[in-house]
DNA sequence: CATTCAAATCGTAATATAACGATTTGAAGC
DNA sequence: GCTTCAAATCGTTATATTACGATTTGAATG
């Protein structure tokens, strides 16, 4: 999968389709119930944490969990630290403000 | 596919299995290019749309679009309204705020 | 430099998704 | 009631996703 662009609110005027690929990628990268439980622990833990440390709590397999943090690090929701061994995960500081800037609501208004 | 009973934010404290099911069922719904195109010409009309007038700016057939149109639905984020022959469709006008509600940040920050 | 061990990748199987044409359904109109 | 025509559903195919065990990669350590 290419790396998201850009990718424009839900409401934005004239949606091309590459837009509206690159809005549907963001979305899909969250249609995951692991996926949403991984953004879930790492935005609960203090600092970035090992995928060691994930695969208990998720129940999925160290090949699984592996492959869906390389799917939101693609969708730069989340960063990768290597540490020797280990890999630790953490969200990238911008990734709900790339979510929520999808959901923009027309004239501006906000929440 | 059950309909969507709740859905938590991304960051909720302490996201059980269901929870995290409901909020990437929300973001599967939209983790589509045709359906953000749907979203986003509902969001740009002025009111109901027509299927029929929703086919050649999606470029898809008629059976596509009516499968994509009922998840949307399924999803609570689309309305249907039957007028004779015609479904109208309309974005739910809960659907913004249901997304942006998955984004909301710890400690209350907004936007 | 051989061993260890976590993570990444590979290969594969089961399932889900997306698309289409064909068929069925159902309201409107003759 | 028959016809019409849009939408929904069905059946099918191609592709994508998800999961796993097995293998490979690569940094640390003896």
């Amino acid at each position: 999968m290419l790396p998201i662009a850009c990718c424009a609110p839900l409401a934005a005027p004239d949606l091309d389709e590459d837009e509206a690929a690159a809005t549907a990628a963001l979305f899909a990268a969250l249609g995951n119930s692991a996926r949403v439980k991984i953004v879930n622990l790492l935005a609960a833990g203090a600092g970035p944490v090992c995928l060691c440390n994930l695969t208990v709590p998720l129940g999925l397999a160290q090949a699984t969990v592996s492959q869906h943090l390389k799917r939101l690090v693609e969708a730069g929701l989340v960063l990768r630290e290597e540490r020797g061994k280990w890999s630790y995960f953490s969200l990238d500081p911008e990734a709900f403000e790339r979510v929520a800037a999808l959901t923009l609501l027309p004239k501006g208004v906000c929440c």
